[in-house]
DNA sequence: ACAGCCATGTAATCGGTTACATGATTGG
DNA sequence: CCAATCATGTAACCGATTACATGGCTGT
């Protein structure tokens, strides 16, 4: 009887750092999400401390404790049931909302480029198309950086970055076309 | 002096949706995004008229109110202060952050595959890709069935959602060759 | 009459953010 | 020794979600 776990992304996405990293604290964490290209998160402390405490308590975390001067210094590690949470996320069924899920704040305007004029039109998309080609650069840049010893999943993962902002880079260049 | 109008994306996009619909109600936004194929907004009540509340109050919205039984149906339109912000968003420069925005809910988990065996990575890229390729196909039919009577900024929009797809899509498959 | 949809809202909750506070370690 | 950085947290806020409550309209 798995007890409703409704767990978020960020969870997920957390429970597989620590898993590769094992043992690691908070920190490692924040720092793998802040050193991430993509803005969508943080990985701020008010997210992260929490998180870590619920899936404590959710008895998917491991956690052993070490002095570090006055406070503690927590080390985590999977639980047996968070492994298992983990492989239900790396398998199949996908949830339909994941798989629907699209967007691009570049996009959302475009919708609405009728309601100005064409220079503010030519502006906008070059504008987002010089932003999406520095992020291109900085993308490739990183993954050349990347030792060969990461998994291929890993490199995946980044190939799949590169492919949305590339395809992104592809449709602006349309619209330019067409400004 | 503009008065530091930290306008959320959501909120731009309503006055987007307004722009063009006006003069309109809550309802006609909010069946405007859960028409979306994207579950990136839901378009749910708690959102939406709270939201037209805050743009209310910050004088962005004309609002004329009409009988309605015992309610009164409110409906909006685009101040000169709204118009306005419309167009700052619909011009250049791009916030850095909306420029770096990449994700996928299906991409997260592929960092992660090392973790599971052969048959898990298979079954989870399969599903993957089959509900992608379904989403494809439902976007290429709403785009057939719009009428020649939208704006190509409108059209462009949708293909820019389709690109995004199938560039995943792609991806996908080179995922699957390697799995 | 009443079922079912159209339409407007509110309340509780939730998962994130920013900003702040503070302690420990390291390098000049 | 002091500044900068590493590291652990907390508090206040915020914009969304779900679930709920209610009223009005329409067709049978």
């Amino acid at each position: 009887m798995a007890p409703a776990t409704a767990t978020t992304e960020l969870e997920r996405c957390v429970l597989g750092y620590i898993a590769q990293e094992e043992p690691c604290t908070a920190y490692t964490v924040r720092k793998l999400l802040s050193a991430s290209l993509s803005s969508h998160w943080s990985g701020s402390a008010g997210s992260i401390y929490p998180l870590l405490e619920r899936l404590e308590k959710r008895k998917l975390l491991l956690v052993t404790q070490a002095a570090f001067g006055t406070r503690v210094r927590k080390h985590y590690r999977l639980s047996a049931a968070g492994r298992r949470e983990l492989v239900r996320w790396l398998s199949a069924p996908v949830s339909t909302e994941y798989a629907a899920h699209t967007h691009d704040p570049l996009r959302t305007p475009v919708f609405f480029l009728d309601l100005v004029d064409a220079d503010r039109r030519r502006s906008y998309l070059e504008d987002a198309e010089r932003q999406t080609k520095l992020n291109v650069e900085r993308h490739r840049a990183e993954l050349e950086a990347l030792g060969a010893d990461c998994s291929p999943w890993e490199i995946l993962g980044r190939e799949g970055a590169i492919g949305e902002l590339e395809s992104r880079l592809q449709w602006l260049r349309r619209g330019l076309e067409m400004a």
